[in-house]
DNA sequence: CAGTGGTCTAGACCACGCG
DNA sequence: GCGTGGTCTAGACCACTGG
């Protein structure tokens, strides 16, 4: 036998989906139909619509009026460009919310702060010892009342303690990039980084993952012409968000990508 | 019961993995071993293992020799910027090589051309007709002997018959950027695309990714003054890959990233 | 209540690959 | 050979939720 049964049952459903005999957001057979249909025990279903849930092509929802749901994907363009420009009009968060109204979705955020000890990783993208204090400002980020991506921003202490404003545990109305260039740490350069990964338990609790969905990691280290001021971490669940960043002539791109011409 | 047996088994692993104990490379306890040490059964062991697999952190071997073992995590640094730049002075091809061999790896890549029907996504960023042809240009990218990624660049079958030399079904020496901007079609914008997503079978197979391992996509449209040239689709194993890209003062980025220094 | 998926058990046979 | 994980079966009990 070349193909395990578990795993051809998974390529038929996975062809009914993809030709669209089985619609999104359509339920499939129940398990019990599935068994009968190809004379396979129960694990054995379950074992190949595993492989489905965890390619995120459906999702399973327990209880009398659930079953087992082809995935819509919506998903939520993320532009690395605007969300923080330096001489930008307004602050991030408004900016992420605008974004958000204008693909046609409601926006809300959460936001807090805490004050942490550094791990290596990001004690060494603002060279700093590892373990030495941060201030943490976390904002998360819903769409349409789901949470879609989780922004956690790190300051060194000694540039909180300088602007204080930093360590309020509410919003900046001109954003933080902004305050920063008053109180002279304006940021002449980025530095971004991009992984896929799978979730962690917590983010995909905070997140509300299926199994069998990554996260897109959006790492940005911003510079002043002295050092490492920030280094931000989103966490985007990935079945919902892309992100875009352009280069070059932004009169062209435009003229090409409707989308990119408001504003 | 708060928590499922094999959530807690799960639990349990992954911490011994944070922590250390579990050093990268080790072997886990077997099968039969978890099934004692929790008084699970089998299946339960493999449901908690399962779990572990799809976050990516253990893999399976089977064989006399096999077993469960803690993940390495090599992460390849591609960067966006270099891979392309127009004016640069070498074929992307070598480009990519030359990052790879500077990071210590060793590099290599299988080439391949065919003509195509345009899916609807590409078409759109296209801007033709969905199902019109065009020249696909595929490069299997391997580190280390490894598949690391995939780079699928489309051309609008238009323009390769106005640059013939783009259906050549061998590398183009000077990079197909450079040869595009002899023949007067200089790109001067670029539209970057990058998503995490599960990898279809196909990708699995063709990139040798473990079950519970995402793939990063990203996408480059390309555009002249006059038109979008290309999209290449470049999809990358996401446990072994990291896109990185650059904004703002290069000068004040090198300074603080010495990885950036060279070059 | 009835039917969904979630979890768990106790077995079985197989392919693989080192000794 | 023999121990590894890979696949598969047949059953069981549970939590949830709409009718």
């Amino acid at each position: 036998m070349p193909l395990p049964k578990y795993r051809q049952i998974a390529d038929e459903i996975r062809q009914q989906i993809k030709s669209g005999r089985l619609a999104v957001g359509q339920r499939l057979p129940t398990e019990p139909q599935l068994q009968q249909q190809y004379d396979a025990s129960r694990n054995t279903v379950r074992d190949a619509t595993a492989v489905l849930v965890n390619e995120g092509l459906i999702e399973r929802v327990p209880g009398r009026s659930g079953g087992m749901m082809v995935r819509e994907k919506v998903t939520l363009t993320f532009h690395a460009h605007r969300a923080e420009m330096p001489a930008g009009p307004r602050a991030e968060t408004d900016a992420w919310r605008s974004e958000v109204e204008r693909q046609g979705y409601e926006a809300s955020q959460q936001f807090q702060l805490t004050i942490e000890e550094l791990s290596t990783d990001l004690a060494e993208r603002l060279l700093v010892e590892p373990e030495s204090a941060a201030v943490l400002r976390r904002c998360v980020r819903y769409v349409n009342g789901q949470p879609s991506s989780v922004q956690d921003t790190y300051y060194p202490m000694d540039l909180a303690n300088e602007v204080r404003e930093l360590l309020s545990p509410r919003d900046i109305p001109q954003g933080t990039t902004r305050l920063l260039a008053e109180r002279g740490h304006s940021q002449v350069g980025y530095y971004d980084e991009y992984i896929s990964r799978m979730p962690t338990p917590e983010e995909a609790t905070l997140l509300g993952l299926q199994l069998g969905t990554p996260v897109l990691l959006f790492i940005r280290t911003g510079y002043t012409s002295k050092r490492p001021a920030r280094v931000s971490v989103t966490v985007f669940a990935g079945d919902r968000n892309r992100i875009v960043s352009t280069h070059g002539d932004p009169v062209v791109i435009a003229k090409f990508r409707q989308e990119e011409a408001s504003e």
